[in-house]
DNA sequence: CGTTGTCCAGACAGGACGTCTCGTCTACGC
DNA sequence: GCGTAGACGAGACGTCCTGTCTGGACAACG
């Protein structure tokens, strides 16, 4: 049902690839610029013309994807960059040239993977595309075996004040954003009329969904239509 | 404004006792069974009359003490069996005697702290108890240090199976079964008529306020309030 | 063709884990 | 009383993961 996390084609480990390196370079690109392309001096635009050898793109796709199958397979817990770079081909020192940890690997393929399957419908807001977007949601996070990356992003938040930091600045701060737009938008054309803020309302919806997620349950998609019918349907009285 | 988790009287650690053992043992007592005093043999009821010495109270306070202040002040990450052994004055090998990890010590704290600190009001049910609960819920996951217990747990629960068993079993399940109960009888009484099952519906109040804390976000008592008018009232239409 | 920077491979110290073995002390049974 | 069973403090032990640091091979660019 969800054959594979993160793209379509992917090379079980980068090694043995002679010439592999030109033709993923090319073919596949990056969708996202992942942790360290934004960390090192966004403001100085033309940087040094990069001498030496460039970053190998098989080699990351390897790492996202090692830590993805991982984390499905064992859980969190036993997510160790040892065994990412074991399971990747790759050498450790690869991993930790790239990610400060195993956190902004998740962090990376969580961004990827949300923005191709949970895209918020900012453009022509609705009730319906709003209804439509949270069952996808829900669908994401408790059956999308990528939407186990965000719950474990948003446990380890609990565990670490960095990684709490990290995921919200890259992931919750933005998302929230363009939900924000979303509802007021849909407020504004007078689609739904929420009693609470745009904020308050976005949380109580998500966070219901999240929290049936966090302990296990399953989430009917009658929970989802009642919520958002009792949240965002304007009362007779 | 919490000065304290879990009691009132707390020794900093457990050694220098001498004459200690005695009184405490008679003095406080166990409210809460703790892990293992359920886990041998529930089957015969009477056991061996218990020879040698019995177990130390003071030593199991100051454990759970020292657990639940070393999560508050430095998160779970930094939480270790052998850091909460020193902060005891205690043998790492005492711990591991009664917990089989560090997750069953801080579930024996919540236990106890929740009954205390935001009992479920089963007896009298009414629209104005199940807000009461819910703002005492609401405060207590955001400000009080024993409500970053319930976020670690919930986190790590995550992480690893096992934990999420146990909290499931030792937590969960049995607040929830008070809670249903407090729902299903103020429905019956014709106080409040949510939508939703009994399950679907705490979990949208309680998700709701989980998630604003899991995000670090604050509560408003105006969040806790409208979320309960519009899922507990009855609809006009 | 040399410089630069990435890659794999492996060594390394540090820390936490969970187990184990001591010697001491205390409660209970005989 | 006295012996024994069990809890306790102290600390050693092997194992695993961490994050850093080598070395040597390779590829891109001037």
């Amino acid at each position: 049902m969800f054959p594979s996390v993160l793209g379509a084609d992917r090379p079980d480990t980068a090694s043995g690839r002679s010439g592999w390196t030109r033709r993923l370079g090319t073919a596949i690109g990056r969708v996202v610029g992942g942790y360290r392309a934004r960390m090192p001096a966004a403001s100085s635009p033309s940087r040094r013309p990069h001498s030496g050898n460039r970053r190998d793109d098989a080699a990351r796709l390897a790492v996202l994807h090692a830590a993805d199958d991982l984390l499905a397979e064992n859980g969190f817990g036993a997510l160790t960059v040892e065994a990412i770079a074991r399971r990747a081909g790759v050498a450790k020192q690869t991993i930790y040239r790239w990610w400060p940890s195993k956190v902004e690997i998740l962090l990376d393929t969580l961004i990827e993977d949300s923005d191709k399957r949970i895209p918020v419908p900012v453009e022509k807001p609705s009730a319906e595309s709003i209804l439509r977007y949270l069952r996808g949601f829900a669908r994401f996070v408790a059956r999308d075996p990528a939407g186990k990356v965000l719950l474990a992003l948003i446990a380890e938040a609990q565990h670490d004040a960095g990684t709490a930091k990290s995921f919200h600045q890259r992931y919750l701060g933005p998302r929230r954003a363009r939900e924000r737009e979303m509802l007021t938008r849909a407020t504004e054309a007078g689609e739904v009329a929420p009693r609470l803020g745009a904020d308050a309302t976005m949380d109580a919806l998500v966070g219901a969904i999240v929290y049936r997620a966090l302990t296990g349950s399953s989430i009917p998609r009658g929970l989802v239509d009642t919520l958002v019918d009792d949240l965002l349907r304007p009362r007779a009285d």
